[in-house]
RNA sequence: GCCGGAUUAGCUCAGUUGGUAGAGCAACCGCCUUGUAAGCGGUAGGUCGUCAGUUCGAACCCGACAUCCGGCACCA
């Protein structure tokens, strides 16, 4: 007889089988209420599963995460999937999982759908929950199934079946509502909640895309509907706000509001920097710049094109033709650059190395052209032409992991500089099509594994990810809305030295292959930039404000004053600007704190005769009267501590 | 590239069932000389993304293309 175990350490002994109902119900009304699944020994079961015997349980509600994703499971699969039926009797169901917020269903519709059938099915999807139908399991044999889902067209549950192994033998379906006219049933692993009117309506469907059955883009694209759901109106609502406010961080939208940069049809995927934009370009491409002659590096510059032949040696004619760009002159057909290391292996190899030279760190802020598929293209995270802070370190096999790990600690740096302190680590393992023995792979893998382990993070390993020539370590950051994006990277190439042929003198006077590991700190510029802009809102520290100053006075008979001061601050270095426009100064500093300038210093005549000057920081309603040499050398210090 | 949506003044957006376009902000010109988040008045600004159709007549309806947005696929 069983003896249960909740998460609190109590324990409850039963004289016969249980449900995970009869247990809420034991420890009172109000749970059996709100109990929606159960979790026994680890793994999540319907609220009706039977336990006889001894087993570690806990009652899930809408109020924990995984009670919240079984909720979330049964308004796709069992909600929406009915609601879908009752207007497209013939679409097919494919699969409907549950995210992060929420939900999606792919789906093969007989027509095309449009956002306003969205509002239908959720208009249906509310009735069904009103008339709150019991949701069962069933267990069925695995041809019954197979031939159940077959005559009814669902050629894709079908599939789902086939593919799973030939022991699973019995297949669960869930039942909604009685074997009548108005059952509802489908292939599911559950669990689901016990009626549908568990899914309450903190919910909504949002948005219709396109999605390729299965992932893969030689298949059938099938319509996605997401929807997002909680366990009440409140979070739904604190949700939709959220999304809401990132929109304001978008940096698209800051980018035009703060006069960064623009995009235009005539070059898609490409930047238009603009002063201000590039200014803080150029702040980062310093301050990149001195870490990479502390880490000992050359600086180096290479062609924008380069010969046909190149390419075809290094790989990537063969591998990426298909998005690079290329051009033509005399006859002789050239590419231009999609990256920057077989143009460092030329310099590499236009010397003769000895393994004294060794570790050879060289760096690039390479600009590159990659030919991205339309689609892919967003704003300037994602684009055609892009720079990145590209360097190769020609070493031996004995070096890599001392220069990972040194690279990883660089890396650390520079990104805690800059604010961010969310970041994913991956490793990105060994794919299907690759160049290299496995004995090869297995090495170059385990000794990424080795530095990250000696670096003390924490990391993710993904299967078949790794680039064509070796694996690699992914550093992601995050946007305002929670898509990750690649910036740094670190990967291992046993490849390119070899169809380059890069050499070096060993100390037994033979010839010997380096290694060359590709790295880059924010990856691209131009993404870096764009995450930079959202995760500060456009409000950037004042060392990366592209405007960091603005002199205003109270009259324009001071004009001679600001102009004067103005020019002091610009001797100091500083990035100032100042406004002799005859608009009142509340007006000003409106203006500029809308533009973001982190200091906005009012002149009166008190100021002038005391060599003061009135401060305004971004983001204070309050200001404090320095004298002018004072101020100057706080805000130089703030500048140079990074802040 | 694929699925869906969008494209109107420099920006943010209105525009009824098809009858040759409108606001706010910005710009420019005046007045005001101002003490820390919007002083007042005036002027100018548009081949309604491009091309091609339907129509007496198209911002609006049909089609193609371009770009952007949300996803999918891709990301050396």
């Amino acid at each position: 007889m069983p003896i249960i175990t909740l998460p609190d350490g109590s324990q409850r002994q039963f004289d016969h089988p249980v449900t995970g109902l009869d247990i809420a119900t034991d420890i009172g009304p109000g749970l059996a209420k709100a109990a929606i699944a159960i979790k026994v020994d680890g793994e999540q079961r319907d609220i009706y599963h039977q336990i006889s015997e001894d087993a570690n349980v806990s009652i899930l509600t809408s109020k924990d995460e995984e009670g919240l994703d079984v909720l979330r499971h049964t308004l796709a699969a069992q909600i929406l999937a009915r609601a879908i039926k009752t207007h497209f009797p013939t679409a097919k169901l494919a699969i409907g999982p549950t995210i992060e917020h929420g939900f999606y269903y792919d789906v093969e519709f007989p027509q095309n759908i449009t956002p306003e059938d969205l509002a239908t099915l959720e208009a249906t999807m509310r009735k069904i929950i009103k008339e709150g139908n019991e949701v069962t399991r069933e267990l069925w044999a695995r041809d019954e199934a197979i031939s159940y889902f077959e005559n009814k067209g669902e050629s894709y549950k079908a599939e789902i079946i086939r593919d799973t192994p030939e022991s699973e033998q019995q297949i669960s379906l869930y039942r909604q509502g009685n074997n009548g006219e108005d059952t509802f049933m489908d292939l599911c692993r559950g669990p689901h909640l016990r009626t549908v009117s568990q899914a309450g309506e903190a919910f909504k469907l949002t948005t219709l895309a396109g999605a390729y059955w299965r992932g893969n883009s030689d298949n059938q694209q099938l319509t996605r509907i997401y929807g997002v759901a909680f366990a009440d109106k409140k979070q739904l609502k604190a949700h939709l706000h959220m999304l809401e406010e990132a929109q304001k961080r978008d940096h698209r939208r800051i980018g035009k509001q703060l006069d960064l940069f623009h995009l235009q049809e005539h070059a898609p995927g490409m930047v238009f920097w603009h002063a201000k934009g590039w200014t803080i370009w150029q702040i980062i491409e310093q301050y990149i710049r001195q870490k990479l002659i502390q880490a000992d590096y050359q600086e180096v510059k290479t062609p924008q094109i380069a010969d046909r032949s190149l390419w075809e040696a290094s790989g990537h004619w063969e591998n990426y033709r298909e998005n690079m760009f290329t051009t033509e002159s005399e006859k002789r057909l050239y590419a231009v650059k999609p990256m920057n290391c077989p143009c460092h292996v030329q310099i590499f190899n236009n010397t003769l190395h000895s393994y004294r030279d060794l570790p050879l760190r060289m760096a690039e802020f390479g600009s590159c052209h990659r030919n991205e598929p339309s689609g892919a293209l967003h704003g300037i995270m994602r684009v055609r032409g892009f720079t990145q802070d590209d360097g190769h370190i020609f070493c031996t096999n004995d070096q890599v992991t001392e220069e990972v790990i040194n690279f990883n600690t660089q890396l650390m740096e520079l990104y805690k500089d800059f604010g961010f302190t969310d970041i994913e680590i991956k490793l990105a393992l060994r794919p299907d099509k690759r160049a290299g023995s496995d004995e090869v792979w297995d090495k170059a893998e385990e000794g990424l594994r080795e530095a990250l382990r000696a670096s003390n993070v924490e990391w993710e390993e993904m299967t078949n990810e790794g680039a064509f020539y070796g694996p690699k370590i992914e550093y992601h950051l995050k946007d305002t809305i929670g898509r990750s994006w690649q910036c740094g990277t670190m990967q291992l190439d046993f490849v390119l030295p070899e169809r380059l042929d890069a050499v070096y003198i060993a100390e037994d006077n033979s010839r010997q292959r380096p290694v060359m590991l590709h790295r880059a700190i924010v990856g691209s510029m131009e993404r870096f930039i764009g995450i930079l802009i959202e995760n500060y809102a456009g409000t950037f520290p004042l060392w990366l404000a592209p405007t960091q100053a603005v002199v205003i006075g109270i009259t324009n008979q001071l004009d001679d004053a600001v102009i004067s001061l103005g020019q002091k601050l610009q001797q100091a270095g500083i990035r100032v600007i100042t406004d002799t426009s005859n608009n009142k100064v509340s007006y000003k500093v409106r203006e500029y704190a809308k533009q973001k300038v982190p200091l906005t210093l009012v002149l009166g005549n008190k100021e002038v005769e005391d060599g003061t000057v009135s401060v305004r920081r971004l983001g204070s309603d309050q200001s404090e009267t320095l004298a002018v040499d004072n101020f100057l050398n706080q805000i130089q210090q703030q500048i140079a501590n990074k802040k």
